[in-house]
DNA sequence: TCGCTTCTTGAAAGCGCTTTCAGATAGCCA
DNA sequence: TGGCTATCTGAAAGCGCTTTCAAGAAGCGA
């Protein structure tokens, strides 16, 4: 307690408080005396206490939608960095793809105390932005656009376009989709979207039978594959929600037979570190997740603060070409 | 604040306190009235004051080397769903495998306060246990035994030791060692150490030039391998840290024109997503990350709880036979 | 109806810091 | 030496909850 460093330096609480906190105008044989006390004691202050006295935490908080999920981490990890620079501790939960759960644990943070909050995706409870409003701090949104609150993100929809668009440009017409679940998710369905519209803006359209949707991860995309190919003929290409789905895929393909990217170019989303080391190496599209994760901490930081901070950063996917996608037969 | 709703309610603040958190002994008219203001106000309750006032923060900390590390990120989740349940918040900080950063990191969470602590391993820094003692709070350590502290893990020696048995009962002499870095490791000095007794039973020897030690990735397992080629003739089979690294001396070796199992059996460590889909699937050692994230959170929980537990559980990690291991040529 | 026990309830005292405010001390110039 | 300003410092008042303690209300048996 600051209280046994006082009387062990000779000084008030105050005068401990001060030194502590590096405030200038204390006298250099006092801030000695108090440091000495302080080191002896091993004083640790109680975080309550300071947080109940400054109204101030010194935490930030984070509901993502699966922080086993590696894109989610690497935000996560970058956005602590700075959290961490600036002094403040990153308090993250888990909220699973659903919107309750997601209010759940955000109420469950601001309860806990945070001075922000970070979130991902613009399609949240109807509650969710009351709640933090009421608790008056300022919040995030991360992995997509909004028009109408804070974010650092990139145009999921512009981003798969792309993608579509390079696949048409190597001569492919029919073009099929093998996404995560989409509910709740305003990130897999743009870029469903996102690539529907670039194919109607070339006269092609996304199949039904082409367009698959399942939950996530390597044997995700290896029934998603196999469900697509029971729906008549092969595309020949197809654009995955993750690199785990893309490789789910490509070992389905191979066990069929067909050849990547002779017989099907695949593309994946995330850049994940295995995806330079698939065999063939597979064409992702990247997210700049430390740069994302970054800049929502610096944005947070400085609203906490009280700087004023822009509040749309788009930070641009970007489409890695690698040996799985080439020009159709 | 509760004063708020105390005035709206009608009562006072020690009943609002007493109805909020569940106290019999409040007539249901006003346990309702008091409700209902709540709701109204959309009260959320000061967590430091809170926590000031009962001195518990209800928060645990963790510090793991690397929370992009698939295994911890296991455990952390899995450790979280435990201390959610108890109505605690998980509170994880990075140590990138360095002791003075733990210890750094630790103490931010001491002093932000936490009510107990995950660690990783068994070596720390030396001040770092007389810290958590002065804090007062029960700690818990993940990922290996020790005799001197509460422990959820299990013996990686001899794990690692079963794997180097099952590869010498297939005929195998000449085995080799791919491992992350060991420095402040006790996790990877204990697998390879278990390793070369293993070897050393049996009349054989682990030869410094297959003894590699690199950094984690697939990029640090082929380099591992591309080195252990280096130093004369290959192994005819190796232990690798983690499956990242069997899956990049994999690649390697196949550039080199060596078949797998064939003239080279690979076993990794971990059980990652992807081993079962590499080409071979990959044999591999499990570590039970859902069940030791449990343990670990259950232990926490009692002692905090100020319930007895028992101070070491093992937790035992499981050999997985697939595909990249048969007997040499 | 009275006296005693059992329920309910609110006043008030912390919890351990920060921060304001005013007083004490020191420094300086005339 | 006196008076004024600039520095330092400590007392004390919170911060918003929980919890103790004592008192008032209600219930009960005689």
């Amino acid at each position: 307690m600051a209280r046994d460093v006082a009387r062990r330096a000779g000084v008030s609480t105050a005068t401990v408080s001060r030194v502590l906190n590096g405030f200038a105008g204390v006298r250099a044989d006092k801030r000695e005396a108090v440091m000495r006390a302080a080191q002896d004691l091993g004083f640790v202050a109680n975080g309550a206490a300071r947080a109940l006295s400054t109204r101030r935490f010194m935490a930030v908080g984070a509901v993502v939608p699966n922080i086993e999920n590696e894109a989610f981490v690497r935000v996560l990890s970058s956005f602590q960095d700075r959290l961490r620079q600036a002094g403040y501790t990153l308090v993250a939960a888990n909220a699973g793809y659903d919107l309750e759960d997601e209010l759940r644990e955000a109420t469950f943070l601001l309860e806990r105390g945070v001075d922000g909050l970070m979130l991902v995706g613009d399609i949240h409870h109807p509650d969710l932005h009351a709640r933090i409003a009421r608790a008056g701090i300022p919040v995030v949104q991360t992995f997509s656009l909004s028009r109408e609150r804070p974010c650092v993100g990139f145009d999921n929809a512009a981003s798969a376009a792309r993608a579509a668009n390079y696949l048409m440009d190597l001569g492919h017409r029919r073009i099929g989709v093998i996404s995560g679940l989409r509910k709740d998710n305003d990130r897999g369905g743009a870029r469903v979207t996102g690539i529907a519209a670039a194919l109607a803006a070339r006269g092609l359209r996304l199949a039904p039978e082409h367009d698959i949707e399942i939950s996530y991860g390597i044997g995700g995309g290896r029934d998603g594959f196999r469900q697509m190919l029971a729906g008549g003929p092969p595309p020949t290409a197809i654009i995955c929600g993750t690199d785990q789905i893309a490789f789910g895929a490509m070992i389905e393909a191979r066990a069929r037979g067909l050849s990547i990217p002779g017989d099907l170019s695949v593309i994946g989303h995330n850049d994940s570190d295995f995806a330079p080391f698939l065999d063939p190496p597979l064409t992702t599209i990247r997210i700049h997740s430390v740069e994302i994760g970054h800049a929502a901490g610096d944005h947070l930081i400085a609203r906490i603060q009280g700087r004023p901070m822009v509040r749309l950063t788009e930070i641009d996917a970007e489409l890695i070409l690698r040996a799985s996608t080439a020009p159709p037969r």
